[in-house]
DNA sequence: CGAATGATTGACCCCCTTCAAAAGCGGTGG
DNA sequence: CCACCGCTTTTGAAGGGGGTCAATCATTCG
């Protein structure tokens, strides 16, 4: 998932609730996965929504999706977004607190989340995988709720697009997809569509970043002034 | 610690790394603690601070602590608020990400936190217990995320008392204690001071609330229009 | 092509920040 | 007891950043 860091080191966390799915862990949650049905799901779907029997857990397998909560006046808010690898669902209560949507096309697998609970029961080591998990998932989210709550526009875009470059991985391709819509990048910074096209036109004018292919895809021209203008 | 809640049920979660310590808890760490060490806060000592090597957990047994972040230009972001009863300093890596502050005169008890992991690495059960917990504690972030991320100063402030009103448990008592400053108020919902007290003093016109004691008292005289006001 | 959805840009305004000053409050010492 | 000082809170005035409303443009799809 993205995390918007202002820590060093300048590496992600994980953003929402999830584990590790490396060979290190449990190998019974890795086999569990592989043997898991995947489904597939349209942009704009749900996983699961708020108030839903916590009935499974899902691992992203492609695409993004959207952990978000619903305001009583019915705005959104985007918590995470939710890259291949990551889980999501996990909790301590038996019902979604949150919502999960594809932001475009998606895959994910579907695990019981009973099965998973009744396993880490008898394995305190998985047990205590997922606890420290969720804990590296709390400095994450705690990291997002600095970001929102003080920061202006241009800091909240640039560290969204660092992250986004993160996350690929890849340090030599300077380009990002933007895998979502401007509402969704709105939701989860806590700003408007319009501040966000607006802040992202002017890091364009700027020559700090290129916008492409109808404004999905983003070039990072000139990746230390943004890091500079996001300001971590 | 103080959660400020945008979800139904409109109950107080637990906002910073912690665990029950209730008798339904595993006894070992009840033990422990009533075993542990007891340290002495004057107001604005840290109990901890960024860096440093996580050697403890601590349970808070009086005052108020913030829990709080230093951004790079020196600006602080209050994460939390632990009260009596709320464990700190849990986590998943060997150094505190963030700093433990009292806001007035308090008490601690301090816990090995290499003792606590090799008690959970042997007890699932505790694990588990561990693992639910900042499940509930990240929800509650979540939460504070929501409000910080896209509501107005009234919204925020009025969450805000409504969930120290809670947090303190006496719903015949409409009054509740700023055992905090301004400053720490503002730092937490990622405002200025000066807008903090505008704020109060707006509500205090429209007698909602009423203020005493040098600020540091505060009466809830309309719960039922605040709660409207937090918007919630 | 025309409808629908999403992105961009413009104009205006409001809420909050910033800067500045004054007023409370508590402690210390003459 | 009061003067003085430091810290915090309150209040005022001015300015700006982002929200809101609205129009235009771009892309996709039936």
């Amino acid at each position: 998932m993205l995390g918007i860091q202002t820590v060093e080191p300048r590496s992600f966390r994980p953003q929402a609730p999830r584990i590790s799915t490396s060979p290190a862990a449990s190998n019974s949650l890795d086999e569990r996965l592989s043997h898991a049905t995947v489904r597939k799901l349209e942009s704009k779907e749900h996983v699961f929504c708020e108030g839903d029997p916590r009935l499974h857990v899902f691992r992203v397998e492609e695409g993004v999706i959207a952990i978000y909560k619903t305001l009583c006046d019915g705005r959104r808010r985007i918590i995470d977004f939710a890259y291949p690898g990551d889980l999501i669902g996990l909790g301590a209560l038996d019902e979604h607190i949150l919502s999960a949507q594809a932001t475009c096309t998606s895959k994910v697998r579907c695990l019981s989340a009973a099965t998973l609970e009744s396993l880490a029961e008898s394995d305190a080591n998985l047990a205590l995988k997922l606890y420290k998990s969720v804990c590296q998932e709390l400095a994450a989210t705690r990291s997002l709720l600095v970001t929102v709550g003080q920061r202006s526009a241009v800091e909240r875009v640039a560290s969204f697009l660092l992250a986004l470059h993160r996350r690929s991985g890849e340090a030599d391709d300077h380009t990002v997809t933007l895998a979502m819509r401007r509402s969704d990048i709105a939701d989860l910074l806590g700003l408007t569509i319009e501040t966000v096209s607006r802040t992202l036109t002017k890091l364009r004018t700027m020559g700090v970043i290129g916008v492409e292919q109808g404004g999905t895809t983003v070039t990072l021209c000139d990746v230390v002034r943004l890091t500079d203008l996001a300001n971590e």
